[in-house]
DNA sequence: ATCGCACACGTTATAGCATAACGCAATTGA
DNA sequence: TCAATTGCGTTATGCTATAACGTGTGCGAT
């Protein structure tokens, strides 16, 4: 399930969402690779699907939007549940993970015998330089 | 910040959130009350938008639906935060609070002096019927 | 009383997010 | 060589959410 050799869309808008300093939509990212010949939203979607499959792209479910890993280069699908914060004012995002968190959902979801697929952690608010 | 009486419009939505045996999108519930006198998505969404302000009734961020609080009665916002299990094959919702969760997401945000102003746990997956 | 304001409501239009369905080309492995 | 898989491009469509405008109603201040 590691990255194998991204394709000339891939690659695109992976590059396109590790220079970017926040979260995009994905026609955000179409509207920034229309000078490389992208046209369409699906040519958008489906490198996402694959970024997501390989675990170098997050999706913001709260925001729909997109984000790079902030682990470059590790798997990032191995560090358990991720979190997210997201200032609302300036976008940023801050991604952590947290093996206590992780372990009592996964106590709840074991006494529930309910089966965990994908797991959503988002804190929308202020970052510090915001808040102030 | 608890729930006034709820206008027409609004305990029509929150009747039908009530009585489905899941989460519904806005389209859906718009559907369902067509016969109420509901014309255009924008009823639906102002009334969703006091019931969630009043804590009566719950986003779904991952699945865009709503659902109605299972904790009838109460103030679900003095829970802390709201965690909730979806079950990907029969729609079901399970709503949770923990507070050791809570807590070590709040002593991550303190840490960073992040002000959290809404956080989104939503753990999707198969419940214990559908698994097996 | 009546003015001003807040709020709910109705309608039309538009913006923003995501996928279906078709066909083509390149790759791969039997 | 043939079939299966994967990526790609295009058009069309569907789903989700909000903007902008106007109406009516209740209610307190003047
Ligand atoms: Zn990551
Ligand atoms: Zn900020
Ligand atoms: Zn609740
Ligand atoms: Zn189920």
């Amino acid at each position: 399930m590691s990255a194998p050799a991204l394709t000339k869309n891939q690659a695109l808008v992976f590059d396109v969402l590790e220079k970017a300093d926040g979260p995009l939509s994905a026609y955000t990212i179409l509207d920034k690779l229309r000078d490389h010949g992208f046209r369409a939203p699906l040519q958008v979607y489906r490198a996402l699907e694959k970024l997501l499959e390989y675990g170098v792209v997050h999706r913001l479910e709260s925001i729909n939007s997109f984000v790079a890993c902030a682990h470059p280069g590790e798997n990032c699908h191995s560090h358990g549940i991720v979190a997210f914060a997201i200032c609302e004012s300036c976008g940023q995002v801050m991604e952590f993970h947290d093996h206590e968190v992780d372990h009592r959902l996964m106590d709840w979801t074991k006494s529930k015998k309910f089966k965990a697929e994908k797991t959503t952690i988002e804190i929308r608010g202020l970052c510090e330089a915001c808040a102030a």
